[in-house]
DNA sequence: AAAAATTAGTTGCCTTATCAACTGTTTTAT
DNA sequence: ATAAAACAGTTGATAAGGCAACTAATTTTT
């Protein structure tokens, strides 16, 4: 191969950066088919806070690996949206817990019927030993700039 | 696995979404500190005209898998910068073809190097037979998404 | 115990992305 | 030949991301 190709088609940052473009946009566009008013982002966010209720800011910005301003306004979005409160941590002032309401507990078994089905649709024609391997390549390339990024 | 698992972190949607997160905060600090005043999203305009000079916008559109407003915009950018300039298309008077400054083409070796060195960190313990893998896995979700997406 | 360093969250500034509506041009259908 | 449809590019509205500077609270140092 070319060494000018390396970096373009075949390129590992071409090919992940489109990828993610494409499940945004076709999450996006599942969200919004099945009546729910919330983005990919504020879904990246939702997730965690599923698994593990009242977490502060800053354990939300590390998990979705985004910058915490970007947290501050996404959560601003979803308090509006009565998704979210912010509960002021007694133990720390600085912090804040984040907690879904009732609204986001009630939606959530449909939300993620609809992102179940949007990873069904992104493993067609693929093999589960092939979707694991991606995986796990995908995780070993995260943290290697992830080491290099901090 | 529980079935929430399957959700989040093993998630093929949030592993690629942060890793092309890692990955352009990676070459955003890399092309800074070289001290190119370049983005990654402007990169990924330049990359294909590198391939190919004078396409139009629409071509750049298809290729960088981005809306046209998009490309409007990163070349109104890149126009200002003096990298890139627009040329009405002759037999058409709807397009116009974008063309590579003197100037883009003067640092286009020093541009790629960098990009070169990123693509190496992005390898680091990773087999070339894993991510001829990991890459074909990619351009199989991707395609999977495209096809739904359009 | 007081000063210095760190941490959590917010805000301002700037860049980028998508969608929809619009203009002007070209192609297709009738 | 003309009307309708499709296409290329631009613009406005809106959402989101990152960085840097800032405030207030907490922890570490001395």
């Amino acid at each position: 191969m070319e060494t000018f190709e390396k970096v373009i088609d075949s390129s590992i940052a071409y090919l992940v950066g489109r990828t993610s473009r494409s499940i945004i946009k076709r999450l996006t566009k599942k969200f919004s088919d099945a009546g729910f008013d919330v983005s990919y982002e504020q879904w990246s966010i939702l997730v965690h806070l599923y698994r593990k209720d009242g977490q502060t800011q800053q354990e939300l910005s590390n998990i979705a690996v985004k910058d915490k301003a970007a947290i501050t306004r996404l959560l601003n979005v979803l308090e509006k949206k009565n998704i979210v409160l912010r509960i002021p941590d007694r133990n720390d002032k600085r912090s804040k817990l984040v907690y879904l309401t009732n609204k986001a507990k009630e939606f959530k078994p449909d939300l993620i019927a609809v992102v179940e089905e949007l990873l069904e649709e992104a493993e067609q024609n693929i093999s589960s030993e092939e979707m694991v391997q991606c995986k796990m390549i995908l995780n070993k390339i995260f943290s290697n700039f992830d080491r290099l990024n901090n």
